[in-house]
DNA sequence: CGGGGCTTTGAGAATCTTCAATTTAAGTGG
DNA sequence: CCACTTAAATTGAAGATTCTCAAAGCCCCG
């Protein structure tokens, strides 16, 4: 059975939606840049984009994997502090003007919960990339990236999903080697514990042993 | 000169205090335990706090360092997904009842803005501990550690800070061994970036060397 | 058919973990 | 005040894991 994940993103009210402009990006295409002033929210509607920054060392970094129904761009007042791009063509973004957003939430106590509970989505969202980040092996980290994808990305009828990025992605993410990441990969395979059609392909062959490169135990409806 | 953290916590109004009730805690005492109901939220007065959660393995993983100012207790309504414990003796938290914070917020924009901005606050507070843990080797997790409690701690007239927490706090909340994170120390004081009057009390010398164990380079006041 | 990006696999060097022992600091009770 | 006990912190050494550099295979697309 389908659990669904902590930090279940969904769309937005219509009072929102109509301060949404929406555009479409191509793969690699900047949707905002870093240190660009707070002043719009994001909305992923359909694709991916990625949250990057770049360290003092040349390497990147990727603090974030925004899918559909995400938010981001709940900043304080200083600026984003990395760029966000698109993981895929065809991917839609809509940008909700941040003035025009709150004084619509002065104005409409029903708004300002629902920005309040996209807020602590967020927060849902960043303490489980947290924990997966945290943990503390490679196969263990792709173990419960996996996990983590396999249940915020749609899966098809075989209990498929097609992860939107690259394995070079997925290390910047867990913060280990593009080959550590495919060498784990490999041996979670091995374990019987997934299967892969293609390299981009992930059906989760055993969850309940995946489960264990999930998360620490805390409640939870059982499988 | 000072940099204020990112994520700079703060007091709450007199009106969401009017609401809170502070509770005094000893060194390992519990403020909230795991699978309680989400109906409070936190404000940490005084002291310290950790949040906590027991991995599948036994083994303890701290996701979260609560200082004065710092908020907790944002979640969904899916109940708390982790026990926070105080880590010191006269540990002040104020509790607020959610139910009745989030009427005021209906009532009052003023306070639903305030409530938003200690969400932004707690999510700008999750993407720096992300990239703190997210660092490749020991020495340079804990090196952006110890700059991150430098930034968070009081300073002394000497620049000193105090540590609220021990070896084996920092290492699980770096997701390392207890006995890296003393390796790193060491060596980060072999390198003449901190100076070490007694274990636990830090002081940075050569701010800008340890920035490079900091954050990815993105816009900010310099030193 | 060739080029380029993505993925996988191999081997040596560097790092970290684990287990163990030692040192230091902090209480406790006489 | 001192001996004793306990927790915290440091250091050492062997084993395991990961990183880096390198090479090879795969696949799409021009």
């Amino acid at each position: 059975m389908a659990v669904q994940n902590t930090g279940s993103a969904r769309d937005l009210s219509k009072q929102l939606s109509a301060l949404a402009m929406t555009s479409q990006y191509d793969k690699g295409e900047e949707v905002c840049g870093q240190g660009e002033p707070a002043d719009t929210w994001y909305h992923v509607v359909k694709g991916a984009t990625r949250r990057c920054m770049v360290c003092a060392d040349g390497r990147r970094r990727i603090v974030g994997l925004l899918l559909p129904g995400d938010c981001f761009g709940f900043t304080l007042n200083r600026g984003s502090d990395c760029s966000v791009e698109s993981v895929m063509d065809g991917t839609i973004v809509a940008s909700i003007p941040r003035r025009r957003a709150e004084m619509l939430a002065d104005s409409d106590p029903i708004v300002a919960r629902e920005i309040r509970e996209l807020a602590f989505t967020v927060i849902a969202q960043l303490q489980t990339q947290l924990l997966v980040v945290g943990r503390t092996t490679a196969r263990e980290k792709v173990g419960s990236f996996l996990f983590e994808m396999s249940h915020r990305l749609e899966r098809d009828d075989g209990g498929r999903v097609v992860l939107p990025v690259s394995r070079y992605d997925i290390a910047d993410y867990l913060a280990i080697s593009a080959e550590a990441v495919s060498r784990s990969i490999s041996r979670l395979r091995g374990l019987g514990l997934i299967n892969l059609a293609e390299p981009r392909h992930v059906r989760i062959l055993n969850n309940s042993g995946l489960r264990n490169y999930e998360h620490p135990v805390h409640p939870r409806a059982s499988t």
